[in-house]
This record gives C-alpha cells, structure tokens and sequence, in this order.
DNA sequence: TCTGGGGTCCTAGGACCC
DNA sequence: TCTGGGGTCCTAGGACCC
C-alpha cells in the first residue's frame, strides 16, 4: 500500500522584516515596514553612527514612514505594524496615513538572498524534494520522508521549523495537508510560527467557510467577479455545479475552480524547473516624456538591455524574444515584442530590438516605467543550431534617437 | 498622495503551412 | 464558386503570484 500524499507548504514569517531585525534586534516589537524606493536609508544610519555596532543605533534614529516621499509599495509588514491594517502591496504613502510612527527600511536583497539560501539548505537536509516559491516560500513533499506521516506531518513539521530556528533565529508557518493548494491554505492558519495539519477529511470544516480569495489563484479580478455572482466563501463555489462554473469562467477556469473549492489537487512538487524570460524594469521617481525626457529615457532605456543581459550572460542563458513594456502615467500597460532568428544575450542586439519594438508604441503619453524583457530562452551551451550573428553596433554607439526628437 | 519588480501561464487572433 | 481543417508560431494583453 502506497503511503498517503503529505504536502507541506512552508512560509518565512514576515520574511524581509524579520531578517532586518537580525540587524538591528533593538527594533523588535516595534512598528516596521521593508520596501520604498532606491534610498538606502539604513547606510545613512550607519554613516552617522559609524563609530557604534548596528545593534546600537538608538530606536529613535531610525527613519519613519511619515517622513517618506517617494513612490513604492511595502515588501513587508511586521506583525506590530500589521495591527495598524498596514500590509504587503500597499503603497507607501497609504501606509503612511495608517501607521505614520512605523519605521521604514529599504530592502536589502543580498542579506535576503543569503538567509533565502540558508533556510532552504536547511529544508533539503532534512527533507529533499523541495519545490522553490520565491525567496520565502516552498513546498516540501513529506510523503516519503521518514517521519513524514507521524501525526500527519506535524512531527516533521517541528523538526524543519526547529532546525531553521537554531540556525538562523528565524521563524516560519507550516501547513501540511494532502496537497500543494490545501497545504498552502493552511500555513496561513497559525501565522507566525504556527503548524497547522489539514486532513481531506477537513475540507468542508476548515476550508469551506474561507473566502474566495484564501484559494492560490484567485485573485482580485476574479474575487469581484464572483461577488457579483453572490459567492462569498470557497463553500459557495463547491455548491455550484462544474458545468455552471465553466459557462460562467470558461473551461479552464471554471473546471479548475470547481476541483480547487472540492480541495482536488495534483500538481506534483517540482523540484528544478527552467526559466522561460528574465527582465528589468524601473519605476521613475517621476512620469517622464517621451520628447522632454528623451536623453533620460535612452539611458535608462539602455541600462535596462545592458543588465538584462548581463543577468543572461552571468547565468548561461541566451534568449530570441526581446520584448519591451510600458506603463503609461493612468497606470495602462503596453508590451511589443520581437523574435529573432539567433539567440543572444548581446546587450547591444538586445537594445536593437528593443528599440524597433519602441517604435510601434504611441508615446503621447507620459510614462511612468520602462521595462526589457528577454524571452524563448535557451542555455547558452545548447543551442540547437548556433547561426553566425552579424556584428552589432556596440551599445554606447547607438543614438539615443529612439525616443522621438522634439 | 495611489499602485515595485520579478516572474508564470493563459487566451485569442492572424499568418503561414500542409 | 465554394470552401476544408489542423498545427505551429508570433504578438498583445491580462490575471495572478511572491
């Protein structure tokens, strides 16, 4: 007999936060928030304190949103500061207005990458088909791991969320459950390091009455839409039938929709997977013309090919669509692409073809980012029939006549 | 005073080929 | 004058996730 399927979905609690404290543990208990802009507040701390350890900056240094201009979502709340309803996604300034005595760092993504690392090589030790979700999260198939059905997981469970304490001082949520979607529902349920065990059995009485929302998948759109519809909780979507789901959401979704509210799940955990484009992109401190701005666009236009290729040199990947995106000052997006016959990860091929994608965009408007995109990847080693590429201009050669003139 | 940056996947129309 | 389908690739947009 084959043992039962034990998935277990586990997230960093408050992850970036939680990793700043470690910096600086005299802002434990306080009302903290990760994100903002570019400005790296914390090396102007450690400037003007540069004669005392981190640890020692006094509390009241510290920078707070109140006083914060700029553009920029918050990454992470601490829970201190999630009392006061501010939450990840939320634009600063509104967070602002909520919880103006909050203290506001930058996120530092080397630090988080490390810690990132760490607690996932911890996760392999003990348990090794572990499917990567972002920095914070992953699932971990428990199945047949020893122990891994000893009270439905929740012995393992502690074993992972202890080891990563010892180790890193930080804590994590774990839900395990028959699989990825249920498990990911229930590591919310005892946030922060909490454990939660959901059985297919548990599916009417713990996962029933949760909004629509709590379901990997559906997002706002679809929240609004199924309002609308008069259903509220996952359990109304498991009263409708599959068929009315389908007329209503299509058949994808709809079919998706109606096994996901029953808690049916059979994605596998995915242990190694390929990218399929890397990009960049930046929000500018301020919505720029396409003809007043144009010098200030074509340098950002040109870093952006230049680190996007570097990201696909540095990590043996080479790409054929070059695409660009848009975002004009009412928040509407455009994206052109453009595939070609070779492969590259030339930053100066790359610009060329992001610039002929320019050109078929209306640039009345102002805009707010710019972004380049590099799809249809290939590793660089194993192309399957390498064509000889014409010489490109180098980058710093090209005009800046992208962007139309005045 | 709105709304980051990095991704994945899906849909849908048109081109093009057999 | 009528009149196919099927398959694949390209492009644009959008939903969603962390």
């Amino acid at each position: 007999m084959s043992p039962i399927r034990r998935i277990a979905h586990l997230d960093m609690d408050a992850f970036f936060a939680s990793v700043e404290l470690l910096r600086y543990p005299q802002l434990k208990g306080l009302p903290v928030v990760i994100g903002g802009g570019q400005r790296t507040v914390d090396e102007m701390l450690r400037d003007r304190f540069a004669d005392r350890p981190l640890a020692k900056i006094p509390p009241e240094a510290f920078p707070l949103l109140k006083d914060y201009v700029g553009r920029g979502v918050i990454t992470t709340a601490t829970y201190p500061a999630r009392q006061f309803g501010v939450g990840s996604a939320m634009g600063m300034m509104k967070a602002a207005r909520l919880c103006p005595q909050a203290i506001v760092l930058p996120v530092d993504f080397d630090e988080v990458r490390k810690y990132s690392r760490g607690f996932k090589a911890i996760i392999r030790d003990i348990a090794p088909l572990v499917e990567d979700r972002g920095v914070d999260e992953v699932y971990i198939d428990f199945t047949e791991v020893p122990g891994g059905q000893r009270e439905g997981g929740r012995v393992l469970a502690r074993l992972i969320q202890k080891a990563i304490h010892d180790s890193t001082a930080l804590t994590c949520s774990i839900g395990v459950a028959p699989n990825k979607l249920i498990a990911k529902m229930a590591s919310e349920f005892n946030k922060p390091n909490g454990i939660s065990i959901v059985h297919e059995q548990d599916v009417q009485t713990k996962i029933w009455p949760l909004p629509v929302r709590k379901i990997n998948g559906i997002g706002p759109k679809s929240e609004v839409k199924l309002h609308k519809l008069h259903l509220h909780t996952i359990g109304d979507i498991a009263a409708q039938s599959a068929q009315w789901l389908i007329d209503n959401f299509g058949q994808a979704y709809g079919a998706w929709m109606h096994d996901a509210a029953w808690g049916r799940d059979d994605r596998p955990v995915v242990t190694e997977s390929e990218p399929v484009s890397m990009s960049r992109e930046t929000t500018f401190d301020r919505d720029l013309h396409a003809v007043r701005d144009r010098q200030e666009l074509g340098a950002i236009f040109t870093d952006l090919c230049t680190r996007v290729a570097e990201d696909l040199q540095r990590t043996g990947y080479v790409g054929r669509t070059i695409g660009i995106k848009l975002r004009f000052d009412d928040f509407q997006t455009a994206t052109r692409d453009l595939t070609l016959d070779d492969h590259t990860a030339d930053p100066a091929i790359i610009r060329r073809a992001a610039g002929q994608c320019l050109k078929r965009v209306d640039l009345g408007r102002k805009l707010r980012l710019l972004g380049v995109r590099v799809g249809k990847l290939a590793k660089a080693g194993e192309l399957p029939a390498p064509a000889a590429t014409p010489a490109a201009p180098h980058v710093a050669e090209q005009t800046l006549d992208l962007f139309p003139g005045p």
